[in-house]
DNA sequence: CTTCCACCGGAACCGTGGGAAA
DNA sequence: TTTCCCACGGTTCCGGTGGAAG
């Protein structure tokens, strides 16, 4: 069934990319710049989930340095790294500037430095730039000459909001390219690129990636976990044929799997307090940290707690809040 | 209607760990 | 070496708010 794992693994990023035609030349045209040995200008890309940015983002990267014949670029995503220091650590280890630092008590300025200290031209893509612990990184970074980013973002307006003026009109002057959700029939397109890549593709019947694509809702990462599930159900014997009923029957799993994913990064407390919530599916405000004091050694206290919570719900998207005081509720996010 | 209080979230503060300067 | 500074995760403090009880 299964002939090329790599194809339904998220990050795997196919030669045509479906439906973002537009954006990639956006994208590759602001880059331009980089053939001549010149930094480009700053860019900006707007998403909800799943729509693509990473994918494009690296994808056209990976383009340009072919075609350039190379230059320095470096990944980050903000989800990833607990601190600002952690950000530029990684990328500039990404990026292959330099021997691999110690990662411990080096100062922001000393990271600035480093990038300073590069003969040519860097790139690096900041993703999931809205989590960015410290928004005054893009500013310090627009400082930088030799340094341009790429910011990856789910909501610009919330995004910008959050900014303060400084770097507000800094980030407003960078090209902004804007992604929508994928349409039923996009989404099916994409899968199918999945298929020819990777699956034997007379076992997939008919209708079988429509439903997929109706239950993703214009996800294209949730849309790929539920592939690779029905898959593997299909390389495991489990059933004969991807159809319709296995993609219903493996939908719930699949979601399990991207939110497994996430939890994997969360720390002992914020996973016992989502854990919590998972176990109770609904849970008040006061009950929820009674809970959490009664299941661990070292409670953090109320403030902190309430800190987490909002980590879950703003930028893990896990959880899901209503009311408003007393009437608190959390429940896990649909 | 008034009072109470559970909860929210901003701001200031604190202890720790480590590098840099003296 | 000693002192100073910085980043970071956490806490303390507190004003604001709205639902529920009186």
């Amino acid at each position: 069934m299964i002939h090329n794992e790599a194809a339904l693994r998220p990050e795997y990023i196919p030669r045509d990319l479906y439906h973002r035609e537009g954006q990639i030349e956006v994208l590759k045209g602001a880059l331009t710049p980089l053939t001549a040995g010149h930094p480009p200008d700053n860019v900006t890309i707007f998403g909800p989930s799943g729509s693509g940015k990473t994918t494009i983002a690296k994808y056209v990267m990976e383009r340009v340095e072919e075609e350039t014949g190379g230059f320095a670029w470096g990944y980050v995503s903000c989800l990833a790294e607990s601190s600002t220091a952690d950000v530029y650590h990684r990328l500039l280890e990404d990026a292959g500037h330099g021997v691999p630092m110690q990662r411990q008590g080096v100062t922001i300025g000393s990271y600035l430095d480093g990038f300073r200290s590069c003969p040519e031209p860097i790139v690096v893509v900041i993703d999931e730039a809205d989590v960015l612990p410290d928004r005054g990184l893009l500013a310090k970074l627009y400082e930088v000459s030799n340094v341009s980013w790429i910011a990856i973002a789910a909501d610009e307006h919330g995004f910008l909001a959050d900014l303060d003026s400084g770097v507000e009109s800094r980030v407003r002057s960078a090209e902004t390219i804007t992604l929508d959700r994928y349409s039923i029939d996009e989404l099916v397109d994409i899968l199918q690129g999945r298929v020819d890549a990777g699956l034997a593709s007379h076992k997939v019947k008919s209708g079988a990636l429509e439903e997929i694509a109706d239950r993703a809702r214009g996800n294209a990462r949730d849309a790929i976990a539920i592939l690779r599930r029905a898959a593997r159900r299909v390389q495991n014997d489990q059933a004969s044929r991807l159809n319709r009923q296995l993609v219903v029957d493996v939908e719930s799993d699949a979601r399990e799997d991207v939110r497994d994913q996430q939890i994997g990064s969360l720390g002992t407390h914020m996973r016992l307090v989502f854990e919590i919530v998972r176990e109770a599916g609904e849970i008040s405000a006061g009950d929820l940290y009674d809970d959490y004091e009664s299941r661990i050694s070292d409670p953090r206290t109320g403030r902190t707690v309430r800190r987490y919570l909002e980590k879950l719900e703003d930028y893990y998207e896990l959880i899901h809040s209503t009311g408003t005081t007393s009437g608190t509720r959390y429940e896990l996010q649909t």
